[in-house]
DNA sequence: AATGATGAATAGCGATCACTAAACAACAAG
DNA sequence: CTTGTTGTTTAGTGATCGCTATTCATCATT
């Protein structure tokens, strides 16, 4: 059974001089605001601090560092407020909170603007494909929380459907947001969304 | 009146070895699949077939090559069918055929997927800057133009506010197109846009 | 043909790219 | 201590970046 897992336990050696969460949170800044190809590897390691050795001795590589990078920025703000969404008190409620949650985040004020998995690394010089394709795996796969999380209002096709639409929605919001849009007109967006969405499925659950 | 265009009137010279259009459109192709941080000078000049001073002489930089192909992408794919959509019988069916328009250009099978206006640029390396600029401006005018298209079937609060919501799907709809979204399941998106708005201005003209 | 103007080709500029070999430094275990 | 392991440091690697000085080729005009 167990999970062998073997806490930090010291494997002997040179003790990391840097912290290695405040290393992906500084790289996290610099790509989410520049993008994958904006950044260099000596922008990467002046942030951090360290020498370029260091950064591929922890990451492997940029792109490795990168892949780290979207990792924990799904962990901490790629993931909306699924409780508050399912509990929403019929669909166009449920929409409306998932949506705004993706406002605020998006335009967060001590943040960068925008996301990093909805308007990133839309395209790339081709040696780089890789990293779009898991971007793009990345999307796919936020659309299905986002139709996950609509589950209980209404059936597989109508959500499916709508969690289409709303990705888009929300992607588009993001690359509004880099461009400056306010939250309140943002949020106008989230409101009309919210009305067509309640005209079309009035207050059912599914 | 008189706009002193003087034709193509030769100032004596050696003549241009290669095409100027259709050197555009090469540079255009590239730069729509790849972006402009994802294709080099080496790049263009290798698949235009000219050699580096020859783009510069004929373009200035990279980034007047890109802003001539960013001109020649607006004229050609950035319009939509204006007239179609102020003739359109309502709000409605005005967006279905904006957005419609819209889906068919960015999957057309004969061309690079996605709109280099909506998806374009959106983060770069700081000396691009004014690149993303530019970029943030031109998606502006879009949705301006869009605003502009639908004056006719609501008043401007309205119609400020629906084309910031419609700007918002269409770049989602643009990613999408990229990540390899199917017209139908685009066209899906647009059925689910136009259904709301119907819903919430029944057939009426402002 | 001679002249002047213009574009094209060769070759290479300095800078930066992602990345690393080699030597040193800091730890644990013996 | 010595040894092994591991991270850090210095100093670079070759490749590619955007771009250009120079020279040569091709045109219109004289």
């Amino acid at each position: 059974m167990g999970a062998m897992e073997r806490e930090a336990k010291s494997r002997g050696g040179r003790p990391w001089s840097f912290d290695r969460e405040k290393a992906v949170e500084t790289a996290m800044r610099l790509f989410w605001r520049h993008g994958y190809e904006g950044v260099s590897v000596g922008d990467l390691t002046k942030a951090i601090g360290i020498a370029p050795p260091s950064l591929y001795a922890a990451f492997g590589s940029k792109a490795g560092l990168y892949g780290e990078v979207l990792d924990r920025y799904e962990e901490n703000f790629g993931s909306f407020d699924v409780a508050s969404v399912r509990s929403a008190a019929s669909l166009a409620e449920a929409v409306r909170a998932l949506m705004q949650g993706a406002v605020e985040a998006v335009t967060h004020p001590d943040r960068e603007r925008g996301c990093m998995i909805s308007s990133g690394m839309a395209a790339c010089h081709p040696g780089h494909a890789p990293l779009a394709r898991d971007a793009a795996a990345r999307r796919n796969v936020m659309r299905e929380r986002i139709a996950e999380a609509l589950q209980p209002f209404a059936g597989p096709g109508v959500v499916d459907r709508l969690a289409r639409h709303l990705a888009a929605v929300l992607q588009g919001i993001s690359i509004q947001a880099r461009d400056g849009a306010t939250p309140a007109e943002l949020q106008e967006i989230v409101e009309d969304v919210v009305s067509g969405v309640a005209a079309r499925f009035p207050e059912g659950v599914g």
